[in-house]
DNA sequence: ATAGGGTTAG
């Protein structure tokens, strides 16, 4: 396995000769030029003294051995030191990734090292170590430099040496190494104890991190800025989010200056506590500070701005950033992405993509599951198919049961059963066993398309994998309820017993017309039902009973539950008045829903109409886009034929798409001759 | 790039 050295360094020598035959020069150059002396072409530069006669750049004759002279003060001077400097930092790095690649044994080690020579010093071993990453080897070099070197400073290269440990994420070797650092009475410093507590929070430990932090001064140290920020950062990741920002206070008061990664830390824990606010807050803080905001603190504000839903403020922050001449990295487009996917924003998303793609960045699979979860949500499939072809094609990444999740809701949802079952068995093939998003998107799937038996089949499979239906995939089931002909229903609310037996209640006695009900058991059950069920499936269930109502006639129960859905606030702001208008809202409310909304409505106007109020000049009903691609008509579409249907002078506005007006004298006359009509029927 | 912070998440 070991690579010998100098099959690696090999081309190191050829690739840098081209450089150094063009000026030759035998002394003054302590390294790297001596180094390599036995192997290449004393490539030296004269940089002091002797005045040689400077002759014209001889690159057409390389083997000739000249000297020039060049005045140590001037820029081409300057320069040549800057390429010496990079042509050694080259080598250490070759040399590093040897040892990277070397045996973990004493022997291959230091026999990779002796090629560097005798005449090492401290600044060699510094960088070596500062650019290995295997832990093993790194242990045996540092032993390397403490025998051959006089280490002035010895604790740097302990510091670098943590650093490789912590690339590592070995908090363990590094406590070590700590160890063996007071035994040899060298004085560990403030950089020491940053790598060790940043090494502990990597780690994921960081309560660790909080340990280390609180024996600083019994080594004689003052936590400095960057301790501070570290340990700001490790706060935070041990959830104590006071603690990290009154050490943010802390070190405000004592005036450190307080940079842009700390801020982005501030940023980050902030927006990983929910508190997005904060997280601009501390934003504009920095900029009054003076503090130029960096890729950093970019990116931190996008992926919160994206955890918050904003993705408007998303691209604001994004547009800033280009502004002021920032390059996106891989972690701003993986934000963007993010935001914009969960948002919905398809086609930023999408270019986001296309630009990830034309820079030739590698998507991770998170990420391609971010896009096709949103290709699912608004129902692109053709997209979600080019997706999931490239993901396939990237060769860097493989589908997951996320990825199958998504592809499997985008046949159902566009109702494509057996393709939707030939992916389960792509994704069962591929070794992952159907989850519980699996089985939400089947029954879906297989209730859109009426067949009862196979929702009942799949909801059985649920107990046979060991998953428990929870509250999403029981809506969804509802949900499938209001699909599903009347003679199926039974057939679902046995399933709907097993999964919340309340739910299945409050269904039966919509359902089964043999259930005998108490006066008010209903409301009073339904109501229950909905308080027991965390907020954010509320509205979907309240919606769906609603529907399952209106499907079987029962409009007074769909009242009932409406006011429940409003009693409890589940439904906000449906009918509103102002001065100049009285509206109802029905954007959030399934069909179903919204129709009863605006029974009661029609009903709350006769009232106002009886009582002899004075009506707006404008009376309005909103009933949103109704974008959802997988809809075949929107609310809108459906309301403009109802209300067509009840002669309702609404028309839809031409400027604001979604709202349908009429005007005061419209609407009463309309209500006069509908009340005409039921005093003739009764 | 040249001894310390920062991430890659659902």
């Amino acid at each position: 396995m070991a690579s010998t050295p100098s099959s690696t360094l090999t081309p190191l020598y050829e690739s840098n000769n081209i450089f150094f035959n063009s000026f030759t020069s035998p002394h003054n150059f302590t390294f790297p030029l001596k180094l390599y002396k036995s192997s290449i072409r004393s490539p030296q530069v004269s940089l002091q003294g002797q005045p040689h006669i400077s002759q014209p750049n001889n690159s057409q004759n390389p083997d000739r051995k000249s000297k020039i002279w060049v005045n140590p003060k001037s820029p081409r001077a300057t320069e040549l030191k800057q390429r010496s400097y990079d042509f050694r930092y080259t080598s250490l790095v070759k040399i590093a990734e040897s040892l990277d690649s070397c045996n973990p044994l004493k022997h291959d080690v230091y026999n990779v090292l002796a090629t560097l020579g005798d005449k090492i010093v401290e600044q060699d071993a510094v960088v070596t170590l500062n650019n290995m990453c295997n832990s093993e080897t790194a242990l045996l070099a540092l032993k390397y430099f403490q025998e051959r070197l006089k280490l002035s400073k010895e604790v740097i290269i302990y510091n670098v040496t943590l650093k490789v440990l912590r690339k590592n994420k070995d908090l363990d070797r590094a406590e070590k190494v700590f160890d063996e650092m007071l035994e040899r009475g060298v004085k560990p410093d403030n950089v020491t104890f940053s790598t060790i507590i940043s090494c502990a929070r990597q780690c994921n430990l960081p309560e660790k991190a909080i340990e280390w932090f609180e024996k600083l001064p019994s080594f004689g140290c003052e936590p400095d800025d960057v301790t501070y920020s570290v340990m700001i950062d490790a706060y935070g990741k041990a959830g104590n989010v006071d603690m990290a920002l009154s050490l943010y206070d802390r070190a405000r008061t004592e005036k450190w200056r307080i940079d842009a990664v700390t801020f982005a830390t501030l940023i980050r824990i902030y927006g990983s506590a929910g508190n997005f606010d904060g997280c601009l807050n501390v934003y504009e803080e920095m900029k009054a500070l003076g503090v130029r905001p960096n890729m950093t603190v970019y990116n931190s504000l996008l992926d919160a701005m994206g955890r918050a839903k904003r993705p408007w403020q998303a691209k604001n922050i994004y547009t800033e950033m280009i502004n002021n001449g920032f390059e996106p990295s891989w972690g701003t487009y993986a934000s963007l992405i993010r935001a914009y996917g969960r948002a919905r924003y398809s086609e930023d998303a999408l270019k986001i993509y296309k630009e990830m793609k034309e820079k030739g960045l590698e998507l991770s699979v998170m990420l391609y599951n971010t896009l096709l979860a949103m290709c699912a949500d608004v129902g692109l499939t053709d997209e979600a198919v080019n997706i999931f072809e490239e993901m396939k094609s990237s060769g860097t990444c493989q589908p997951d049961s996320w990825t199958y999740s998504s592809l499997i809701t985008i046949n159902s949802c566009s109702g494509k059963v057996s393709e939707a079952e030939a992916t389960l068995n792509d994704m069962m093939e591929a070794g992952f066993e159907p989850n519980i998003f699996v089985l939400t998107s089947l029954i879906q799937c297989y209730g859109k398309a009426g067949r009862t038996d196979d929702v009942v089949r799949t909801f059985d499979r649920l107990s046979d994998l060991g998953l428990s239906p929870g509250e999403r995939f029981t809506g969804c089931l509802l949900n499938v309820l209001t699909q599903t002909a009347k003679e199926d229903l039974h057939k679902l609310t046995i399933c709907l017993e097993k999964a919340n037996p309340k739910l299945g209640y409050v269904v039966k006695l919509l359902v089964d017309e043999e259930v005998v009900e108490e006066e008010g058991a209903f409301k009073k059950n339904a109501a229950e039902l909905l308080d027991s069920v965390t907020t954010d499936v509320r509205k979907a269930y309240c919606n769906c009973l609603i529907d399952i109502c209106v499907n079987l006639n029962k409009l007074e129960r769909a009242c009932e539950l409406l006011d429940i859905g409003l009693t409890l606030n589940i439904y906000t702001d449906i009918m509103s008045r102002t001065e100049t208008q009285w509206s109802l809202q029905l954007k959030s409310l399934s069909l179903g829903a919204a129709l009863t909304a605006l029974h009661i409505w029609m009903s709350d106007l006769n009232k106002a109409l009886e009582d002899g109020e004075e009506f707006p000049s404008l009376l309005g009903i909103n009933t949103g886009h109704g974008k959802h691609k997988y809809s075949e008509k929107g609310l809108a579409g459906v309301f403009e034929s109802h209300l067509k249907e009840l002669n309702a002078p609404f028309h839809e506005a031409p400027d604001k798409a979604g709202w349908f007006l009429t005007t005061k004298v419209a609407a009463t006359s309309w209500l006069e001759s509908r009340r005409a009509q039921e005093v003739v029927a009764v």
